[in-house]
DNA sequence: ATGTTC
């Protein structure tokens, strides 16, 4: 339990754990008051003040409103590092590299699929492997292929046939982080991934077909061609097994880097090399490999979605305009440059359950979100509803461009499983109108929604904060989970 | 999150 932290409380949304100690920075959460006692139920508070000792870094130690306890890092955390005296650490971005959500638009209202979920539901759920240990059996990569995947993200999908160049536009990074090296991934990983790509996983990854249940600025919505009452898809899957191993692979060298440099560690699981070591410099285009294939999986899953929707509902690409709205990683360490005490200082940003969230007229927004901002996807448990939001200059002053992820969760999968025996939640669901389909036996049970925080709470601090705005909510119908 | 303990 974290209750011995120290906790300030700024403004309504704004809490800080002053300096103390081997502390280089303050910790700084976003949250609002009432989530706090669920806060210090756990080690999160003080994994954000363990951020807070590492070399190098720049600004507080950042927690988003769905902060919980993750390997090292927080989960909901943000930090950033100094190129030049900064670290980068594998727990700064999670087992799940590249774990991110896409949003897909469609022409359809959501009267037009009324009485068609349950044939939608089941035929993404054939034409997407899903489940833990998921495999595709009829798309296996030979290794030179696998690389081609891991230099090129979604890129790669696209020349293969999954999409189309114009996808590419709408995903953070074009679906490609640059400097991946796929000799740096170990033969382990490579293994793991050859029969993953184009697959679901498990846990909190799912496909969801819903609907815009709510617009909350009009003049947004339309920039991002989303309607009230429209139908959508969001996909929410990363790495699968290979983006595990490349982190299980690295935690073992920077474990050893750590005390190769002397990193005076509070915590083992915050290992990690200096940036600019041969390392630092090694997991990091190790994880921009495996970055790249999730963002590929996640092209594959949305050619099998448009492919899904075809076939359910008899209609060609035009009149389904089945087309992205935007990708993010919320798993990720990204080289960025930001305005630091006036100046503009290259940095290593570690998002790990946390969205990039840039404002209009960032260089890296596409031209088509210029105006608008950066789309960002934030997804609620299977129950209640999604958001979608855009990022704002606030960010870019307070969090290095970042926001929330999720709901983020309450209860173990253990007390979840618990709380769900002797109930259907299949049925309870069905009972509010969403239809469920889900591979593993136990994952719909541990995915209860009130499991979850609920997602409008951690939206309303982020908006309130003014690190994003909110656009649209999306009401769920049918979704395939792992 | 994860071939949920190589």
């Amino acid at each position: 339990m974290s209750v011995g932290i120290k906790l300030r409380q700024l403004d309504a949304y704004r809490w800080e754990i002053p300096q103390e100690g081997k502390m280089r920075t303050r910790g700084l959460i976003f949250c609002a008051a009432e989530m706090i006692p669920a806060l210090r139920q756990d080690q999160s508070l003080q994994q954000v003040a363990n951020v807070a000792t590492l070399p190098g870094i720049v600004g507080p130690s950042l927690a988003m409103p769905d902060i919980h306890w993750g390997y090292g890092f927080p989960i909901g955390g943000v930090a950033a590092f100094d190129l030049a005296t900064g670290v980068v650490s594998p727990g700064g971005v999670g087992y799940d590299i590249n774990c991110g959500v896409r949003l897909l638009r469609t022409d359809l209202h959501r009267s037009e699929i009324a009485g068609l979920v349950q044939e939608l539901v089941d035929t993404l759920f054939s034409n997407i492997p899903s489940g833990l240990g998921s495999r595709r059996r009829d798309f296996k990569l030979a290794p030179p292929t696998l690389k081609d995947v891991l230099r090129y993200g979604a890129a790669w999908a696209v020349k293969n046939g999954f999409g189309n160049a114009d996808d590419l536009l709408h995903i953070e990074a074009g679906g490609c982080i640059k400097g991946a090296d796929p000799e740096l991934i170990s033969g382990q990983a490579l293994e793991r991934g050859h029969d993953q790509l184009g697959t679901l996983g498990s846990g909190n990854h799912f496909t969801e077909i819903g609907y815009v249940q709510e617009i909350f600025d009009e003049t947004l919505a339309r920039a991002l061609g989303v309607f009230l009452d429209q139908v959508t898809v969001i996909i929410h899957t990363g790495s699968r097994g290979l983006g595990h191993q490349v982190c299980d692979d690295h935690i073992k060298k920077l474990l050893q880097a750590s005390t190769k440099y002397g990193f005076d560690l509070p915590d083992r699981q915050l290992c990690c090399a200096p940036i600019q070591s041969p390392e630092g410099e090694e997991y990091l285009a190790a994880m921009a490999a495996a970055a790249n294939f999730a963002f590929a999986n996640r092209q594959i899953i949305t050619h099998w979605v448009r492919e899904t929707f075809q076939q359910v509902l008899g209609l060609g690409p035009k009149a389904l305009g089945l087309e992205l709205v935007y990708d993010v990683a919320h798993n990720i360490a990204k080289i960025e440059t930001h305005t630091v005490n006036g100046r503009p200082q290259k940095l290593c940003v570690h998002r790990k359950g946390a969205t990039r969230a840039f404002p209009a007229h960032h260089p890296e927004v596409p031209a088509l979100y210029q105006e608008t901002g950066q789309p960002v996807l934030i997804p609620g448990d299977m129950g209640r509803y999604s958001y979608l939001l855009v990022g704002t200059q606030q960010a870019m002053e307070e969090t290095f461009g970042s926001t929330c992820h999720g709901a983020g969760r309450i209860l173990s999968r253990h007390q979840a499983l618990k709380r769900a025996r002797g109930r259907s939640i299949v049925k309870e669901l069905a009972a509010q109108g969403i239809i469920i389909r889900g591979a593993g036996k136990g994952t719909v049970a541990e995915e209860i929604p009130e499991a979850y925080k609920d997602v409008e709470q951690v939206v309303e601090v982020v908006h309130g904060a003014g690190i994003s705005r909110k656009v649209a909510k999306l009401h769920p119908l049918g979704v395939i989970k792992g």
